[in-house]
DNA sequence: TTGTGTCTCTCAACGGCTTTCATCGAAACC
DNA sequence: GGTTTCGATGAAAGCCGTTGAGAGACACAA
């Protein structure tokens, strides 16, 4: 069987279960547990599952509970790549400043297994983390805005402005040559204060977002060093990030 | 069985039951005794149950903490009805702290449509808010407690002292003639300082918490206002509470 | 106090994990 | 066509974590 096959069939099986043991996973790829183990080891680092003495448990099917509704679900492969791109992006040891946003999910559920300290205003972020045990993370506080998790106001801004943050990840509304916005007022406030206090700023945004003015402007383009994005991104505004000096990353 | 299993196993079956015999545990999982008593050790540690001559005590039936993925399978009619009665203690338009354990989250559920501010480290109880629109609700920030999903150390501790309640209701582990304790030496700084900066206690324990001293002292009966608690609290210790101050509601 | 049952600690055995190496097959290159 | 190179695979060695059994300490009840 094709490596292909075999990583289809252990998705499909992820999927729908939330343990496998190892001795039936070979069986079911008819491979050896040595193949296996690189299987999972793989499936893994893309954030679909964790791997545990004797087994693997998935990621995917306890999903509903991170899932707070709405974007979460669209494009979800587009972004899951986005995420595992921009989670390569940070060094272990780093400080990580994790925004909201269902992307900036995708790349926490990519720094599970690595040795980093993240500080978010997202529980659904801070949930990827529930049980892990190499990953320190600090919430900031402040009121929380109800239909995406996020806390927000003056706690939240005061935590952070306490915070030096080696990268940040954050997802954004929009993206043009204005440089970035977003349609909420309310949390634009708390994403300027992480701007301002993480030494390298990582934007993740679908194609989509580009060529987008929303209400709120946040930043210029100058403030952000690196956008990850997805392969539909048009050759206009990649030129337009060269102009502004934003590295761009192509997941 | 994988060990993930066991604990799986052992999780649900303490969500439905509140005291288990070792015995009966082994038989369960299929193990041996010195395995379920490793499996236990690891439970106690991440504040599941707590161990006892002999078995087992559940903490998620019988009140304090509470596992996040718990949240709807515990919902004693005790535990409901002193979440009920404490809830009846809040005025509309105050501000109310919340602690974190399985009652306080039932008087959270008590507040849902009442008119009142909360404050709470506590995620679990942030999200009984979650689509609610009369409640604001303030997360304290902090180092997150795992699998407990609480917020814990010096960040929830400044923005607790820098809040000013109306009302505090918190569960505890233990309350005896030394004043209230806890077994878990980590979250009681946050409960300290929750005390400190409410103007009104309100403690909400089931009967089985009386005459109990945990490992950690946390305050004097003399710091309580309110203990509401069940009808089998024994006479002895109401007039325990009489003799300290502390009015007795019996839900 | 004594006896029974339970707990803790230690040790040995087992199984799973990682690392390394050899093999195989496919694609690339001469 | 033959050779080389590279990635994928499986097997083996050694390490580490998990498990179960037993000895002695401890708790509880009669």
């Amino acid at each position: 069987m094709k490596a292909v096959e075999r990583h289809k069939r252990l998705r499909d099986l992820f999927s729908n279960q939330e343990f496998a043991a190892l001795e039936d996973l070979c069986q079911l790829v008819d491979a050896s547990e040595a193949t296996v183990r690189r299987d999972l080891n793989l499936l893994e680092q893309n954030g679909l599952i964790r791997r545990v003495h004797g087994g693997a448990l998935s990621l995917l099917t306890g999903d509903e509970t991170l899932d707070f509704g709405q974007a979460t679900t669209s494009c979800r492969e587009e972004k899951m790549r986005i995420g595992r791109a921009a989670a390569k992006l940070v060094e272990d040891g780093q400080t990580v400043i994790l925004g909201g946003g269902s992307t900036a999910v995708e790349a926490a559920r990519n720094l599970f297994s690595r040795n980093v300290h993240v500080v978010t205003n997202s529980i659904p972020i801070a949930q990827v983390f529930w049980d892990c045990k190499h990953v320190d993370v600090t919430l900031t506080g402040g009121y929380l805005y109800p239909r995406l998790g996020v806390q927000l106001g003056p706690i939240c801004e005061h935590t952070l402005a306490a915070v030096s943050g080696d990268a940040l990840i954050m997802g954004i509304g929009g993206i043009s040559e204005k440089g970035l916005s977003d349609s909420n007022a309310l949390i634009v406030d708390s994403l300027r204060k992480m701007l301002k206090v993480s030494r390298r700023v990582i934007i993740v945004a679908d194609h989509t977002k580009f060529g987008r003015d929303r209400i709120v402007p946040v930043a210029p383009l100058s403030d952000v060093d690196i956008i990850v994005t997805d392969s539909g991104l048009d050759v206009e505004y990649r030129e337009m990030l060269k102009r502004h000096g934003v590295e761009c990353v192509v997941a």
